[in-house]
DNA sequence: TCCTAATAGTGTTATTATGACACAAAGTAT
DNA sequence: ATACTTTGTGTCATAATAACACTATTAGGA
């Protein structure tokens, strides 16, 4: 650090405003949705916006999101991971603000929404029905999240954070095809996933319209370890 | 955001200072090296950092990153991605600093460093040979760093970042090897390689002590569009 | 009750990708 | 010339993948 290896001087700076954005994923009828809350003030009143707020001063970056998560939600102890640092001058008019997105995968069924007092209105969206004129440069930032998501859906066991504890094969199948926009292969798909040796028989079946579904659950063991189970169907590449 | 869709008030809270710090690598007679500065003043007098400064109110975060990394190696132009944010309260004992963390690769041999006057001296030092007690969290910082380098080695072209424009296949089998810890088969990687068709044949030669190395380029149309050389030997899973 | 639709789940096979390893080619040093 | 060093190619057994046909088990209606 070249300058902060100076003595140091805390006004001699003018410093940023830093918050943080979480952009919160949820699986609605088996399609992936995103919460907004529309903001009540200026600037972009009326429009939506992914939730977020500042950073206190004594608490880490997650702690923030987790924070702003639980007030959004009232959930907490889900999977989040931090996706990128947004801070282009002018993203807000207020002041020079800086802003670390995280992005969360919740169980949706678990709980309701708050709306806060600083907003209209809270509200799920799906991924490709986003309503338009979102706040700030927020789209990016859903953008930037969704892809991630989907990428990551390769080579991580990131889905399985979206489903309840108990959950059908056809139904985890689903949510492949949902975030990754394509179909796959159920045969293929199923053997991928009995030879990875993520799940566990719960021995319950699931009666639906047909034929009933086996009841799995995730090996924690495997969650926890270093495991990862990538799921790609080739993508013929369409040259030579 | 909750907060922010106040009425709002530039100093309502108190803010966190904002830094970039960029994480530099470059190969240096084959081996992997990332670029420190020994600081000057307090706090961590003495000690090896990497290098960064703080974020101009009027600048974007990579510019802030790019400007440090000029300042530091003159270059610019050169491979750099943001790799991660690390806020903690009590990172830096001065005041509470936010700092983006961006890591840059560089060819090497085209540039001298050049001392600031913050700093009592810049170094390259190997990865695997890192000075002892680092400044701040810089040692967490730099790991992260390597690992992302390493991570996205299997999916990505990053590695050709760091060679010169033209090089030979067995130099870049090595750039692999250093990066990944492990050593590859040459006619595996090389036919991966013919296969991707990433590759341009310079028609040169380069002598050195046995056989000839053929001289490659890279096919610019490559690296800009979405295509990957997904380069992994399969490591097999010692279960089952 | 029996047939049909619907959904779950398995088997099979051709093709391609991978890992291992032997071998050939083209220089330099003596 | 010959040994040595480094570059580059061929081959083959095995594993992973994509495609697709098939079987299984339920609900619901005729």
């Amino acid at each position: 650090m070249t300058e902060t290896a100076e003595n140091y001087d805390a006004t001699k700076y003018e410093r940023p405003s830093v918050t943080v954005d979480v952009v919160i994923f949820g699986l609605r009828s088996g399609r992936l949705h995103v919460l907004m809350v529309q903001r009540k003030h200026w600037p972009y009143a009326e429009h939506w916006a992914i939730p977020g707020g500042f950073v206190n001063m004594d608490e880490s970056l997650e702690m923030a999101a987790r924070r702003e998560l639980e007030e959004e939600t009232g959930v907490h102890d889900v999977y989040m991971e931090q996706l990128y640092t947004f801070g282009d001058p002018g993203r807000d008019p207020r002041t020079r603000v800086i802003s670390v997105a995280y992005f969360a995968l919740i169980r949706t069924e678990e709980q309701a929404l708050q709306v806060s007092d600083e907003s209209n209105d809270v509200c799920w969206f799906p991924v490709d029905e986003l309503p338009k004129d979102l706040a700030f440069d927020h789209e990016k930032i859903l953008r930037f999240a969704i892809d991630r998501l989907r990428s990551k859906l390769e080579y991580t066991t990131l889905a399985f954070q979206l489903l309840p504890k108990e959950f059908s094969l056809p139904k985890l199948k689903r949510i492949y095809e949902e975030i990754l926009g394509e179909q796959l292969d159920k045969a293929n798909f199923y053997r991928k996933l009995r030879d990875s040796d993520l799940l566990e028989d719960t021995g319950k079946l699931l009666n639906s319209r047909g034929r009933p579904a086996r009841l799995y659950r995730f090996r924690d063991s495997r969650i926890e370890g270093d495991f990862v189970f990538r799921y790609r169907e080739a993508k013929k590449k369409d040259e030579q």
